[in-house]
DNA sequence: AAGAATAACTTGTATATACAAGTTGTTTTC
DNA sequence: GAAAACAACTTGTATATACAAGTTATTCTT
């Protein structure tokens, strides 16, 4: 009754969890399988389906006879985290300041993807958000959802977390994929007062899909980046 | 002794197969789990782990309750197909200059990525190629790759295959990954002449790594594309 | 001291089984 | 005839077990 979450599930998140946030050091090892059986009172196959979620993250990499190495982040999903051209340590500072905090609306008239009938009807989730890198603004985006099941979501706070990180943690959304298609564009004024640019500089344009682990809920995103001291970064 | 390919393995290809070739129709479903064990002799974990190969590559989309629901593919390596903001069918008429065929060279200088010893060693193979779509030029790109162990290779035509399925196919070179980075950049002149350009127009700068199943043989490129009537186009 | 064999670890593959939970069509009930 | 209950499917989670195969450090042999 209580228990909905799986277990492998609780481990996953547990193991996650101590990654990121440094308890195993990168090219470490985790604990090895039966180790971690027998701390979680669980069995092989079960742990072993946590460390696959792993792997899929890319958060670590296995090894036959040798064990689990903790692999920290491209972290990316898909393309797109932000690398910059001299260090890449800044992306962890990335302050966000949010635009418009998340409010109900309709669908704009046109949007450069098309939507479910199930999305049409539900209304949709907006927000805008602005983030900068050393105090400089490089990232500006504007985001779609659906407003499907998601309790008390328009009252969240989103100021240092990923959107996608209060997707997971609170509504067991993941993200699974998406498709995306960039342009380099000069901005209109709007956009070029934002990410304070200088004359002539052009932007990343991006938009994007994700889709996610729940039927019919997908993250529209429109982004405007400022490429002249940072890129955007993927691997794959 | 002569069975090491794993039988769950077995199973994924065959099936992977079968769905590329359209044996099984975009949304239909799979035999269910059962189904499978019966026919192949196995027992359902098997079957399952072959089923979470697919769902890895995307090939299909589990349903509780439901089954298995072929997904066709995007297939593509990271970012990489163009769609044409009008009509994506145009991608199948690229045509291909080959500006500097194939040569051996030294390494540049300066060099956008780091490069191993045994790269360094071997020097490199350079080339470029200018492409069309619709007899308009709207990528540019410049190659580096190492010269190792590819006999013959600076003769050989790329007038109309992709540079991927010359290395596949006569050299066993598969990609594995990548990394890139992505710029919007006001162009120089030459990139402006040859692709084109109008006056202020920007273009899409990109930088790759191409990792492949051959120890130390990375592929980097250069690529210069015009993003005013065509996007880049990612799915993931 | 150097190399070969071994033991003790690790992850990889596979079987057999059980029940939970979601979906769908059929049967029963009203 | 319409709604509720049921049965028969589907995938999801989990246990228990066994052996194969790769890695590493130790021990034995030379």
């Amino acid at each position: 009754m209580e228990n909905q979450v799986p277990q492998y599930r609780k481990l996953y998140e547990l193991l996650r969890k101590h990654i990121l946030t440094g308890v195993y050091e990168e090219g470490s090892l985790l604990p090895s399988e039966n180790e971690l059986c027998t701390v979680h009172g669980m069995t092989r196959p079960t742990v072993r389906h946590a460390l696959d979620t792993l792997v899929k993250d890319g958060l670590i990499l296995k090894k036959q006879g040798k064990g689990s190495i903790v692999r920290k982040p491209p972290q990316n999903i898909g393309i797109l985290s932000i690398a910059g051209t001299a260090s890449a340590i800044g992306v962890r500072y990335l302050k966000t300041d949010i635009l418009q905090k998340p409010e109900i609306r309709n669908w704009p008239e046109t949007f450069a993807f098309e939507l479910s009938e199930l999305e049409k009807e539900s209304g949709c989730i907006y927000m805008e958000r602005l983030r900068y890198v050393d105090n400089k603004p490089v990232f500006y985006d504007v985001n779609h959802l659906p407003n499907i099941n998601l309790p008390r979501f328009t009252s969240r706070s989103f100021e240092n977390k990923s959107l996608f990180e209060v997707l997971r943690k609170h509504y067991q959304v993941s993200i699974l994929g998406g498709e995306q298609r960039l342009k380099a564009i000069i901005p209109d004024e709007q956009i070029k007062k934002l990410l304070q640019l200088k004359k002539g500089q052009p932007v990343l344009y991006i938009e994007r899909k994700l889709t996610t682990n729940k039927e019919g809920f997908n993250i529209y995103s429109t982004i405007y980046f400022n490429s002249e001291k940072h890129t955007i970064f993927g691997s794959f």
